[in-house]
DNA sequence: TCTACAGAATCATCCTGGCTTATAATAGAC
DNA sequence: GTCTATTATAAGCCAGGATGATTCTGTAGA
């Protein structure tokens, strides 16, 4: 039995939920229902109760929970008072991550992270995707971030936030006014897209197929700076992650505006390589990740302010 | 990262020696040397300070020793709780011994457990040397005691004592008054031996050997117990193990003479299946065996009544 | 200072436990 | 009933941790 181990049962206990505890974990729902019918049967006892959903921790299983907690938190501890006999600048957390991620993200990350290790170093490097991974894969960087996260043998992906998709205006463009759009409002549009090489890209193409859509392609770009710089100029429009336009609507430059129904989103994923074992800092900083991308439904609803009186059909 | 591994450890930490700790853990001395080393990279720091013997815990060692007792006795708690939840009659210890252990010893063992664990049930079988091998392995016993234990693919020794090895003679024997024997006063007597097919009768064999003496020997048998008959009858001598000879001595039906010089023991072990994990009740009583084991110098001075004035000459 | 030896490190090799992917079974919602 | 989300099972792979043999090193005693 590994401290990993542990920290699976409790992140499965506290989830309630197998899949995800083992994706927080960084391994296969396989490898984690396995390893709890192996430690039921270790111990000789049921932990969860499986027959209803969400599942439930049975008194045994909470016992176990409670060990596992306290066991995890004294190795915590253990640990930061090794940090500090050894003297402090412990742990630096090299970041590989994509453009489109965002300096303003970062700043945050970076800011949070001080303030709960202040020792820690954080060390972000933004390239291109194929870069990322094999950063990762070279060891040149501890975490990457990146969208359409894929795991594969030598590298495990984690999900970490999904990003709405939505339509990018500047303000003097004729539809910037418009509440909420159609695709069928596209349709007569300039459009700016992403290179068919970006998975975004291919994304955006499938979802305006599949909707029976047609765009006016009037631009094609690898990169989304590129492309807001574009929309921006006013004669055209694109569909891009909200997040990224955050600047960008607050300084009045673009505004952005949802599509009715539609479900398009940019997953964004942390990867590393399988089976590392991270420093402190690199755990922190994972921790502060997931947190951030858990208390976040603003990607739910649109950033647009709060049409107080409105909204109703637009 | 398990918690064998932390185990090992504390073990080692404790006794202040690798090789010792390995062995109460039942790994090889070079499994211990190489987890040491990956845990010290693991953690980037130096756990043990080589350069002196002992083996002495550096600052950071003993940080990490504390956190190892403290996670070791967080799940001992884990597991008692469990116990109770489980409703008692937790934990069956199914030992298989070679006869000459020992009754006496067995139910001083069954006491101390049951004060211990007091729902934990002790069974021991008494068997010849080879069918303990043989209930081990077929896991239909937890430990095995035997004597000149030895590893192999499949079964882990654990040295658990070493008896002396004494001249027994019947009260009424001739040498029976003397309170050290030459091996050269032997050469005149009758003497039983253990057969040759038993281990310990062919160290005799060869310390008798080695020692240049040569004895009249009158009888073989493949039991102690046998043999006893045979020396109370007060015709011969032989030469085992003291303690099993306890009772007899206490009796007065033998009596037992160190031979000068004499280094000749019987080791005893523990054995058990590779890697098999035991459940609570056998931990405890491995934990017994190890404690006896240590509080027991009596084997090293010779057991026989302090000659208050009388017995002293004959 | 040299020697002997117990104990620790290193090397080469083997093996298995835990992981992955793929697929089947099951609970719950409709 | 069907459909979706979740968990269980099957088969196969592989790296980590084990062993055993050998070498290196610290300590004590001549």
């Amino acid at each position: 039995m590994t401290l990993e181990h542990l920290k699976l049962f409790r992140d499965i206990a506290h989830a309630r939920n197998v899949s995800h505890g083992a994706e927080v974990c960084g391994v296969s729902q396989s490898a984690a229902s396995q390893h709890l019918h192996e430690t039921e049967r270790l111990l000789g006892v049921q932990l969860l109760d499986r027959s209803t959903r969400p599942i439930e921790l049975t008194e045994a299983g909470r016992l176990y929970y409670e060990f596992c907690r306290d066991v995890l938190r004294r190795q915590e501890e253990f640990e930061e008072s090794l940090d500090k006999l050894k003297g402090r600048v412990q742990g630096t957390v090299r970041v590989a991550a994509i453009y489109s991620v965002g300096l303003s993200d970062m700043s945050r990350l970076e800011l949070e992270l001080s303030r709960r290790m202040p020792q820690a170093e954080l060390l972000v490097e933004y390239l291109r995707p194929e870069k990322v991974y094999d950063a990762v894969l070279t060891d040149q960087a501890d975490l990457g971030l990146v969208s359409y996260p894929e795991s594969n043998r030598e590298i495990t992906a984690i999900p970490w936030r999904e990003e709405k998709m939505m339509v990018a205006a500047a303000p003097s463009h004729p539809l910037a006014a418009r509440q909420t759009l159609d695709l069928a409002d596209l349709a007569q549009q300039n459009f700016v897209a992403f290179d068919d090489e970006l998975r975004v890209g291919r994304e955006v193409k499938r979802y305006i197929r599949e909707s029976g859509a047609q765009l006016n392609v009037v631009m094609h770009f690898d990169n989304i700076q590129t492309m807001k710089e574009a929309v921006v100029l006013g004669t055209s429009i694109s569909i891009m992650p909200v997040r990224v336009l955050r600047n960008d609507i607050e300084q009045g430059r673009l505004v952005a505006i949802p599509i009715q129904g539609c479900t398009l989103v940019r997953p964004l994923g942390i990867i590393h390589r399988r089976r590392k074992t991270f420093n402190r800092a690199t755990r922190t900083f994972l921790e502060l990740l997931r947190q951030e991308a858990a208390l976040e439904p603003p990607p739910a609803q649109p950033p647009r302010p709060p049409a107080h009186g409105g909204r109703g059909k637009g």
